[in-house]
DNA sequence: CTCATTTCAGTGTTACTGACATAC
DNA sequence: CGTATGTCAGTATCACTGAAATGA
């Protein structure tokens, strides 16, 4: 790393290369269970939130509708969620995790946990919530 | 931000929010300039270190080569900087600013102090310390 | 009619890969 | 010859826009 220093001297270049690294870490891990983020974004809000409706979801993880509309789709074809047309709105499809669905979140979820320990690694558990703390208040 | 709790509770997820927080901010201030990222940041590659090789802006600026190409490409088609073949190896294209690319490139570091600050805003100049401290260990 | 939901096509940025010509 | 440099074409991710179809 021989950045130059008009560069390494901007807070946010700090902030985005560590933020880079953990999503390097994260797109590395993800790639051996044939994920993206997307995708566990996706699975993640199923999994703590049961059959939404594609808004919800939209809402719940922070993606695009147009976006939400491709990795259902996406993981519809591969059996994770199933997908049925709400019976009071039929505007809506309710989305939710099949069984299938529900084992790779397991899966990804372990491996989301590996991601956090190789991140985070370098520093301790106090400066972990130091560092949180303050990120916090940035968002 | 109504985040589903798997993604609000992951330090990774955090992280990446603050981050592209000051990314979104970034952009609007570059967009204004009609420059992006790649863009500042080989103007700024080159002010601190003059005429230099591709290969050392790729170096600088952590860019892939083929990046550095299509940008330089573009800077030079605005006439923002310019280029020509070392004389002593015949496979460098030696890059430097131009009168324009100058100040281009105080206009720009101008709009990046601006996004320094309102990046942030929210926390002390001494927390500031702590966080990049953090960070940096992280990276 | 207006508004909400989903779908579709497409753009721009960032990051990266493989192949190639050229020159050392 | 092998290696370094720059160019080119293309991919994937992420974030977003505008338009259209459908239905409340």
């Amino acid at each position: 790393m021989a950045y130059t220093r008009r560069l390494a001297n901007l807070a946010t270049w700090q902030l985005s290369e560590a933020a880079a690294r953990a999503h390097r870490i994260l797109r590395e891990y993800l790639d051996g269970e044939n994920a993206n983020g997307y995708e566990y974004r996706v699975l993640a809000a199923l999994g703590d939130l049961g059959q939404i409706s594609q808004v919800d979801l939209g809402r719940a993880t922070g993606l695009d509708r147009s976006d939400i509309t491709h990795t259902v789709r996406k993981l519809e074809a591969r059996r994770f969620v199933s997908r049925e047309s709400d019976p009071r709105d039929a505007r809506r499809s309710l989305v939710e995790l099949t069984e299938a669905g529900r084992r790779m979140l397991v899966r990804l979820d372990k491996v989301i946990q590996l991601v956090q320990d190789e991140v985070f690694m370098p520093i301790t558990d106090a400066e972990i919530t130091v560092l949180l703390g303050l990120l916090r208040r940035l968002s």
